[in-house]
This record gives C-alpha cells, structure tokens and sequence, in this order.
DNA sequence: CTCTTTGCAAAGAGTTTGCAGGGTG
DNA sequence: CACCCTGCAAACTCTTTGCAAAGAG
C-alpha cells in the first residue's frame, strides 16, 4: 500500500469537501481553497481527489457538464443535478435496499455500488423562470 | 428549429447505435462505421450523436472511463456498468414509478428523467478472476 | 534521512468548432 | 438552387504526469 503522509493541503480539501453539499468539482474546491493556500495547485486537488476516492474517503457523484463532481457522504443517496444550472442536490435516497440482490440475479455479477440521480429543473430555476432552457 | 435533411451517414449512425446493446462511445461507433463509411469523421459521429440527444433518439447512458455513453433505448431502464471491462449492461428497472413525485416533492423542483446506474463486476469478468482489482 | 506530497507546466484524452466542399430536397 | 451535412484539422477543456524542491515521520 501506499504510506499515506499527512499533508495540511490534504486535510484542508477533505475538509472543504466535507463542509458543503455543493458536490464540488476540483475546480470549484480549488478556487475555494486558492484564498487560504495562494501556492495551492490544480493538480493537487485531483491527486488528493483520487486519493479521497481510493481510500473511500469520497466518491464521484459523476460528471456534470462535463466536469466530475464529488462527495464526502460515501453513504448510498441519490442526486438531483439540475440540468438548468449543474446544482447537484442531494435527495433522501428511495427504498432501494434488495435492488441490489435483484440486479445481481439478472446479470450473474456483483454489484458494488449504486448511483441515482435524477436531472430535472431545480425549484431555484423553476423560481427563476429558467426552467424549460431545452426540453423537448 | 433546425431542418433536418436526410443524411446517410446519420442513418447509419443511428442504425448502428440501434443495433447493438453496448452502448458504445462516439469512438466505438466511429471505429464500427469507419469500414463500410472509409470517409467518415469522428466530428460527424460526434455532431450527429449530440442531435439524437437534441431530438430525443437516444440518450446518454454517463461517462465510463472518461468517455460518453450512448444508448438508443430511450425508455427508462438502469444500467450495470462492470468497473473491471468498462461494460454496460441494460438492467430491467426495478419499479421506481412514483419515485419522481417522491423526489419533487423534497426537492421543490421537476424530474425530467432519472438514472439508475449499478457499479460492480460483470458476471464475465467474475468468471475470468478479474474481479476484485481495484476493491478497497 | 527516507519517503510522501507539492507546484509548475507540459502532455494527454475526449469533445467541440470553423471552414470549404459535397449531398439532399 | 438553397441549405444542411461532412471531412479535416485546429482549438478547447478537463485531467493526468514528470521532475525537482519542500514537508512529514
């Protein structure tokens, strides 16, 4: 394994991650964290990012618009991303408990996670009149 | 609206993401066509893909690796991605009707569609041993 | 002192876009 | 004939990587 080292940088993105419920995309954690560490880089962030996920200190939400967003509540819940403007929100997670059994049935492998997400217009769009940007 | 005239190409695209339960990337429909269609461009594969979404003919499945999913099958339907072969697998929904109202109701906003999506190793790639590669 | 972590910048990968020429109606 | 579609290649964006210097144990 890999002797993980403590690193100020490191702690200061987990915690960054951890405090919102943004689902923050590097960028996002790294212009947040630019004011408080000038000499922080980029590249940081996504190496400490990778970490965070290997270790299962965070997993990825998935990519909105094209950027991959992140969370700090490995716990199973589903998202809402707003295809208005990118908000990932996080929604209680339905009933999914023995899903996993039934899927495992219906392709023979093993199931390790899952993702719900639901895109729709968030209520701060629909409020702002933006909803309907490109539906059908 | 944007006329749309008929093009060989885009039929074929079409017919090529219809015919086939992989939901390939824009590179694998590209590689598939590139033998019957010599002249055809990446950038068309990748224009005409983002008109299917436009129109409704197909939708994005999530990115895998890095790369866009496409899937012909519009209806509601979750997927098994393996994290060993990068596979997708179509999934028989579980029943998740009613979900949506659940989920604008918390979350004040509108659900225009969901994504159930299972990470995990495919049964072929149990078989192979390749399981467990990356597990924590 | 040894090994991990970082900044910087260049390299990669996937996707998008502009333009001139060919195809469709 | 007018307008859409395509090939080609350059441009873009997000992410990853190499290397020498700084930090942690």
């Amino acid at each position: 394994m890999e002797a993980r080292k403590f690193s100020k940088k490191r702690a200061a993105i987990l915690e960054a991650l951890r405090h919102t419920d943004e689902h923050p995309s590097a960028e996002m954690l790294y212009s947040r964290l630019k004011g408080e560490f000038p000499d922080l880089s980029l590249g940081t962030v996504y190496r400490n990012l990778a970490m965070f996920v290997a270790d299962g200190d965070a997993v990825s939400v998935g990519s909105v618009g094209g950027q991959e967003r992140y969370d700090a509540v490995t716990a199973p819940h589903a998202h809402f991303i707003c295809s208005c403007c990118g908000r990932v929100l996080d929604v209680c997670s339905p009933n999914l408990a023995g899903v996993d059994r039934q899927v495992e049935a219906e392709t023979g492998g093993v199931v390790l996670s899952r993702s719900l997400s639901f895109t729709g217009t968030c209520a701060r769009c629909l409020a702002s009149g933006h909803a309907d940007g490109d539906a059908v």
